[in-house]
RNA sequence: GGAGAGGUGGCUGAGUGGCCUAAAGCGCCGGUUUGCUAAACCGGUGAGGGUGUAACAGCCCUCCACGGGUUCGAAUCCCGUCCUCUCCGCCA
């Protein structure tokens, strides 16, 4: 979320920002609740300094009657107060109700249209000598995925890996840790779960009709979409030292998602799925780092897809399509043979500069040794390995005239073989 | 899951209704002394908000896990929630 006062000064700013992000929001109203809150606020704290005179003089006063006095004051003022404190609350949750309908600000290089820019594009889609499958006829072919299976214990869209599936699964998340602990990152493994505020500060919606997130029955709890929650969420309310930052994690979790109201489009195999298991990058850190370690998230993305051997292409993520906390983001989009009639790019990483919107929500902050005060840190985010879709562009692309996959040479050690040979 | 004990500033930790404007120590910052470093000594050191200022300063309010309550007055008493520790149970 935005600073309210940031809000009032930069208002022309705003909402110029909510027009390119297709976004609808109140932003005056913001502005007229923070007129309302000083207001309440100066009349509160005018009550509670009297409360604070009455109580200390109604200690020392001796006279029975003169000591009533200050009671009933005192009580009466008691209130009052309650009654003003009440109205300020009331206006302080409405205006963090607007404000979290607006988005962040957005990085002045991001394309400000509907549609996004292709930056870079490494290595060529990959061709065929014979007509390619897609990875659901690979997978059932080979025997690496249960569809019906997952269908039958937990629902469409849930699966079973097997075989070399499993394997290749492993490798992935090993591959992966490996090249970001050589880069420095503190490999962590998060709950598969978190608090619904938890979630609301990384910038979900946990409830309500069009929500992406699973919810515990009972609980505040909810199954995590992806990592980045757990991640952001790990220093909620922390005032880091300057020196202590950046700080850069890479997580392990499950991700759960009831894609809701996304029925239909993309749905076939592992593309689209209620459950995948991904590796994360998350990293905290002041505002100055923050554009360098976006560039270097990215470049990992890259490193780690250069090294699969897998055809991609760098997205610069549009306004229109930017969502909420993001201040920039950028996407890697694998070449998937499969898809669609000739196949297509698939989007398989992601990752956002989100500055300081959630941290604010978050209360993360830092300070500067012999320096008052504190400011909020800058979080980011980028897909590492999702290994769902990754999986999914292996075995399209390594795909051989009989039926046979390819391992990619990064991922042997893990795998074991160097092909996943046809079946029967 | 059961029983008990707890949650106080960056950290340790005292504080059981008004003298808390939160002791003391550690750490940190500045100074004095000093070949250098260290030690010693002196001083200063939380956050959020409001008001105010050219900018400081100043003044005021709030914050002792979080949310309610009792009271003229709450870190302190009561209720709820969350969390931590110890023991027991259960279990990979």
């Amino acid at each position: 979320m935005l600073d309210a006062s940031f809000v009032r000064e930069n208002l022309e700013a705003v909402k110029q920002n909510c027009r390119n992000r297709h976004v609808q929001a109140d932003v005056d109203r913001v502005v007229q609740l923070d007129d309302e809150r000083k207001r309440l606020a100066q009349q509160t704290q005018t009550l509670q300094q009297r409360q604070n005179e009455i109580a200390r003089q109604t200690k020392s006063e001796k006279d029975p009657a003169k000591r009533q006095q200050l009671i009933e004051e005192g009580k009466r003022l008691k209130e009052e107060v309650a009654s003003l404190e009440k109205q300020l609350k009331q206006v302080q949750s409405e205006q963090r109700a607007v404000l979290l309908t607006i988005p962040n600000m957005t990085h002045p290089a991001a394309p400000v249209s509907d549609e996004n820019k292709v930056i870079k594009t490494v290595g060529e889609p990959t061709r065929f000598e014979f007509q390619p499958k897609d990875h659901v006829a690979l997978a059932e072919a080979l025997d690496l995925v249960d569809f019906e299976a997952g269908a039958k214990v937990a629902g469409q869209k849930f699966y079973f890996l097997k075989n070399e599936a499993v394997l290749l699964e492993l490798a992935l998340v090993q591959y992966a840790f490996g090249i970001l602990l050589r880069e420095g990152y503190t490999p962590i493994i998060t709950p598969d779960l978190a608090r619904a505020e938890v979630l609301e500060g990384i910038g979900f919606i946990p409830r309500g009709p069009e929500t992406q997130i699973y919810s515990i029955e009972n609980t505040d709890l909810c199954l995590i979409a992806t990592a980045e929650i757990t991640l952001g969420g790990m220093h909620r309310d922390k005032i880091f030292d300057e020196l202590e930052l950046p700080l850069k994690y890479v997580g392990l979790s499950h991700c759960f998602r009831t894609e809701a109201g996304a029925p239909g489009r993309d749905t076939r195999g592992l593309y689209r799925v209620h459950q995948f298991t991904k590796v994360e990058m998350f990293a905290f850190c002041t505002p100055d780092q923050s554009e360098s370690i976006h560039q270097e998230m990215l470049s990992h993305e890259e490193t780690i897809f250069q090294g699969l051997g897998l055809p991609y292409r760098v997205v610069d993520t549009c306004t229109g399509d930017l969502g909420g906390p993001a201040y920039r983001k950028f996407d890697l989009e694998a070449w998937m043979p499969g898809r669609g009639d000739h196949g297509e790019y698939g989007e398989v990483t992601s990752t956002s500069n989100c500055t300081d919107y959630q941290a604010r929500r978050l209360n993360v902050r830092y300070k500067i040794a012999g320096k008052k005060g504190t400011h909020f840190v800058h979080t980011l985010n980028g897909t590492a390995v999702a290994v769902s879709r990754c999986l999914l562009a292996i075995l399209e692309n390594y795909q051989q005239a009989d039926g046979s996959i390819v391992v990619p040479e990064a991922l042997r050690p893990w795998v074991g073989k160097e092909r996943i040979a046809a079946q029967k």
